[in-house]
RNA sequence: CGCGGGGUGGAGCAGUUCGGUAGCUCGCCGGGCUCAUAACCCGGAGGUCGUAGGUUCAAAUCCUGCCCCCGCAA
């Protein structure tokens, strides 16, 4: 089939290759624009442009797809356009130039998360079973009538990295049966049905962890925020990211610490909670590279209590 | 010139203000004790103090240039 690619970052590109290794003719790649990466801001193309580029297939890089670019679409002749994580929305005209339409992959169970952010606030919201699905476009954000779907079930304590990298790699399976579909007529789309919910984008302050909290309510935070925004502590006005957080059992005879006291137990780190411990595995003070947090607290004498 | 923190044995840090013997908690090696260890005791190895210059009788410490790592912001 004809198709013009819009997508952007990392979990679009196995839709990409997906599409190609099907043997579909992927006319275009629609990307954004090369953006300014890191302290040194150093100008890089998005993973999907990369991709792009190592299969051969030529990009559009636009941060907003305007008549130009919608022209440049046109002169394609595409019979349906696939977006995965674009990063901009799909408006008319554009949206109803393709013969069949456009579809989009999105990792949620619509009609809940839609948005951009639905496997992080998922995962925030403590839930396991992850799904995904193919729907097709319409106007209204991430309304339109679902084609195929599929649900992954995580373990608690899985970061939001993880998860998407499972999803956009099994969501290759439900995009290919939805474009086989819709090119046969064998697809019965159906209606989203129930309460929608949104999933915002994440801010830095989202990854502020409440070890307040009940253990699991904190490491689904931790796993929902990981990596991107990043979770973080404060401890004496400086904060310490939380690169790595789990799950582990109080070893026997010893009592919780109080919550937001991390004690050095051994080789291991025992972060007090609301009802229970967690494992601090690495952190990261500002202005230092990520370490054992074994090494961090014991430097510290052996406690480190957070704010 | 966006703001800021940092580079000291293998790890994490102190020491720099006010120049004068390389320190702490671990790890490692050897020995001891113990039914046992995240335990304890004894001994030991291991450091061009990021780098290049400068000042000085003397520099981890003061001055200058450069390199590298990181947090925030974007």
């Amino acid at each position: 089939m004809r198709i013009v690619f819009a997508g952007t970052p990392e979990v679009a590109v196995p839709s990409l290759e997906a599409l190609v290794g099907a043997g579909h003719e992927v006319l275009a790649v629609v990307t954004r624009e090369d953006a300014p990466v890191g302290r040194k801001r150093v100008l890089t193309a998005s993973p999907v442009a990369r991709a792009a580029e190592r299969l051969g297939l030529p990009t559009i890089k636009a941060n907003r797809l305007d008549d130009a670019v919608t022209a440049q679409i046109e002169s394609l002749a595409p019979e349906l356009g696939v977006v995965v994580a674009y990063g901009g929305l799909i408006r008319e005209p554009l949206l109803s130039l393709p013969r069949l339409g456009w579809i989009n992959l999105h990792f949620s169970e619509l009609p809940r998360w839609r948005g951009a952010a639905p496997v992080q606030r998922a995962l925030m919201a403590g839930e396991t079973r992850l799904g995904l699905a193919v729907f097709r476009l319409v106007a209204a954000l991430d309304a339109g009538a679902v084609l195929t779907e599929d649900a992954l079930e995580v373990t608690p304590g899985t970061s939001a990295d993880d998860a998407l990298s499972a999803l956009a790699l099994s969501g290759t399976a439900a995009l290919l049966d939805a474009v086989a579909g819709l090119g046969d007529g064998s697809l019965t789309a159906r209606e989203q049905l129930g309460e929608a919910s949104y999933a915002h984008k994440l801010e830095r302050e989202d990854g502020r962890l409440d070890p307040r909290q009940p253990a699991a309510a904190v490491l689904a935070h931790w796993a929902g925020v990981t990596s991107e925004p990043g979770a973080f502590l404060d401890v004496e006005g400086q904060s310490v990211k939380v690169p790595e957080l789990r799950a582990v059992a109080l070893p026997e005879g010893e009592a919780v610490p109080t919550p937001g006291v991390a004690r050095l137990l051994g080789a291991t780190v025992l972060l007090g909670t609301g009802d229970g411990v967690l494992e601090l595995v690495r952190v990261q003070p500002a202005g230092k590279a990520a370490m054992n947090a074994a090494d961090w607290v014991r430097s510290r004498g052996g406690e480190v209590r957070f704010a």
